[in-house]
DNA sequence: ATGTCCGTAACCTACGGA
């Protein structure tokens, strides 16, 4: 089975990459983050045409998340308690928990976004509590946190920055000591594994970027994986390239048991 | 480099957010 998040920037803005990538790289369920858009006008149609269910959750101008399956799509949730915000979609999907997360940016460490952020991400970590580690499952999404200095550019540069502090890092860290792993691409082009590049300042061109996209996987055995770096190439990319992992599930062998 | 791109509101330009 082959999956993949990426965090779009605007599903409107980005619909022909998004349907020529899906075209091209044919993952089998895809989690999409910063769809920008209200249900509505999220292009159902357009995906069913290439025979992919969704599940969106969206109320408009900012946020929103989705699940595309073309191996059967069963909806779970669209939101963690009490968090009201587009941030959360989960389905299951050919046997597979996919679970499509767009983190708070947190803005800075003065605003009243970053204990939002801290709050979200605990939420995030309590929602485990009720699975099981060994069932076969992702959770994958833009998380907006560096898990290391070697996930930014510049560490210097991003001193009293919000996605690289300690209680950002541990909050990312449980959700990995609960059972799920961290799957890390395999090199690309310099050797670094960022999935986000500012649209300013030429920094995809200087690969300045960052790794604040992860799949996180439990209960599956994973045989590839990369950062696909063509997707933000080119005229009028998203900001973010898609992660893309193709993975075997690991209960399927269980069940012969 | 304050560097770009998104949607929205309001009306072709400004703004918040990332």
């Amino acid at each position: 089975m082959r999956i993949a998040t990426w965090n779009v920037n605007s599903v409107g803005a980005r619909l022909p990459r998004l349907l020529d990538w899906l075209d091209t790289r044919q993952p089998d369920v895809a989690a999409l983050q910063e769809t920008k858009c209200a249900d509505a006008g999220f292009p159902f149609e357009a995906l069913a045409e290439r025979g992919y269910q969704s599940l969106h959750v969206g109320d408009g101008r900012w946020n929103g998340v989705a699940v595309v399956s073309r191996v059967g799509l069963t909806p779970v949730a669209t939101a963690l308690p009490g968090l009201t915000e587009p941030r959360y979609a989960v389905a299951d999907c050919g046997g597979l928990r996919v679970t499509s997360v767009y983190v708070p940016n947190g803005r800075s460490i003065e605003d009243p976004q970053y204990p939002y952020k801290l709050e979200w991400l605990a939420t995030l970590r309590a929602s485990l509590e009720d699975l099981d580690p060994a069932a076969p499952q992702v959770m994958m999404g833009d998380f907006n946190i560096a898990r290391t200095d070697a996930d930014v550019w510049d560490i210097a540069a991003f001193a009293g920055s919000t996605h690289v502090t300690p209680p950002e890092r541990d909050a990312l860290e449980s959700l990995v000591a609960w059972g799920l792993t961290d799957v890390v691409a395999r090199p690309g082009k310099n050797d670094h594994p960022y999935t986000y590049w500012d649209y300013r300042a030429g920094r995809f061109h200087q690969d300045l970027g960052m790794r604040i996209d992860y799949v996180l996987s439990a209960g599956v055995r994973v045989t590839d994986a990369y950062v696909d770096r063509e997707a933000r190439k080119g005229k009028l990319p998203s900001d973010h390239a898609p992660v893309v992992v193709d993975l075997e599930l690991a209960s399927l062998t269980n069940e012969h048991r």
